[in-house]
DNA sequence: CGTGAATTTGAGAGCCATCAATCTAAGTGG
DNA sequence: CCACTTAGATTGATGGCTCTCAAATTCACG
């Protein structure tokens, strides 16, 4: 079932029917290796890709070549849907790791949204989720300070994964450079080392190769304002978030 | 009409019947005054806004309170249309200056979407438009100086602006205080100041009260590293706004 | 004119970038 | 099994961009 992860823990969900209906319109499964960028900005294309297995990024280029994180994909995420309706993307889309994709066409969406109107509602939705989430990282790096920026990173990884089952709460793999970090959090990579120091100083999180561990999510989460709503999680995957709004930390 | 700005000078454009099915989905047209907050964050809403006269701002807040800006909105802009996916939204919406909003309940919008698969999916278009300009914001927090942060922002206005016949290509009117500037770019409003009086000293650009002139577009443009790709104006459109890749200024 | 909001200018401090060097770990090939 | 290589992590020193605090000036408006 390479489309499970879709909408999983969502405040909006599939029906069985739907959710068979989006596995039947994937044509085909794809791998890419780490490093590979997936989908070119300005290239015009009539497929969209759902992330099956690995991480993938989103990243825009200014206009004189540096490259900046948007969004870090998470199986279940489908990635390039708005190439669906926008015609071409005006970012890339780039492998972290070795990845497997669904390929899903455009004329399949077709069908979908001229038979299912409400299963066209849930894919609108999936897009307005990234929407919800670059507004979180505007505001992370407007208004967030090096070490805030990194802890409401993780703390929005930590969520995601937990949302499809890869991470417990508090354990989770994220094979990141410390410069893909600072390009996600507007940092350098030599500072985000700084800052990863002083979170292990202050006993909220470790990361060691790829492992990441979360030894206060409660505190890691205030420490970066952390507060999840922006994901839209079903209540039950809401309360297992930290700084979920029952913490009453809302302002 | 009061939704004849919708869409308009961009890759997608309604047919006529759509536009009079759009217009007809209008229940009436509100007033709000300068500063009042139009929609706030967490309530539950069954109507969507189509901006029609004046200036609107989405905010978020951080979890300590500190408000940011991640839009300005224009007349055309229907500003909160993904609340009808959403369902509640993770952020405000306030009145920059006195504004006139056309309601549209989302019953209407189901009638839309089950009776119109097109004009839906333009619709979801006008949607993923945000999304592709928080991109930008975020590569402009992310990536630029002071400078060009308030260069590229300039541009951005100027181009929404022209787009729906409110800038001639260099002059504008943007009743914004230095303060929101600051908020839409990451930056406290003392520096915002400075930042104006250089780009004033650089001949690139003036404003006084609400009047914005760009002396220079297309270096103020090459200053802010701002290419228009993002906003999906249609060719013709395109061609007027300075820092459109017929300028050769591609990565 | 008087009042308050917004703009403007100055001085000092701090956070983070930049530059540079060292260290670690994981291959890679002999 | 060990030099060699390379990517990434780590640490130090320095500098600059922008924030903070503070005061003066201009502007809008009653």
């Amino acid at each position: 079932m390479l489309t499970r992860n879709v909408l999983r823990n969502r405040t909006e969900d599939f029906t069985d029917e739907e959710r068979s209906v989006l596995e039947s319109a994937v044509e085909r499964a794809q791998t890419h290796a780490a490093g590979q960028t997936v989908v070119r900005q300005r290239c015009a294309v009539d497929t969209s890709t759902v992330l099956v297995q690995g991480l993938m990024t989103r990243h825009v280029h200014a206009a004189d070549g540096r490259r900046h994180l948007v969004a870090v994909h998470v199986p279940g995420d489908f990635v390039d849907l708005h190439a669906y309706v926008l015609k071409q993307l005006d970012h890339d889309l780039g492998a972290l790791t070795d990845v497997t994709v669904a390929l899903v066409p455009h004329a399949a969406l077709d069908a979908i949204q001229a038979r299912h109107p409400q299963m066209a509602r849930r894919l609108w939705f999936l897009t307005l989720l990234d929407a919800a989430m670059h507004r979180q990282w505007v505001m992370r790096l407007a208004s967030l300070s090096a070490l805030q920026r990194v802890a409401h990173f993780l703390c929005e990884m930590n969520a995601k994964l937990l949302a499809i089952g890869q991470s417990d709460g508090q354990r989770f793999l994220l094979p990141m450079t410390q410069t893909d970090v600072g390009e996600a959090c507007g940092l350098t990579n030599v500072h985000v080392n700084r800052v990863l120091r002083e979170l292990r100083e202050m006993a909220l999180c470790s990361w060691r190769g790829a492992q990441v561990v979360l030894h206060d999510p409660v505190r890691l989460a205030a420490t970066g304002l952390f507060a999840p709503d922006y994901l839209y999680l079903n209540p039950a995957m809401s309360l297992r978030v930290a700084g979920h709004t029952g913490d009453a930390n809302a302002r």
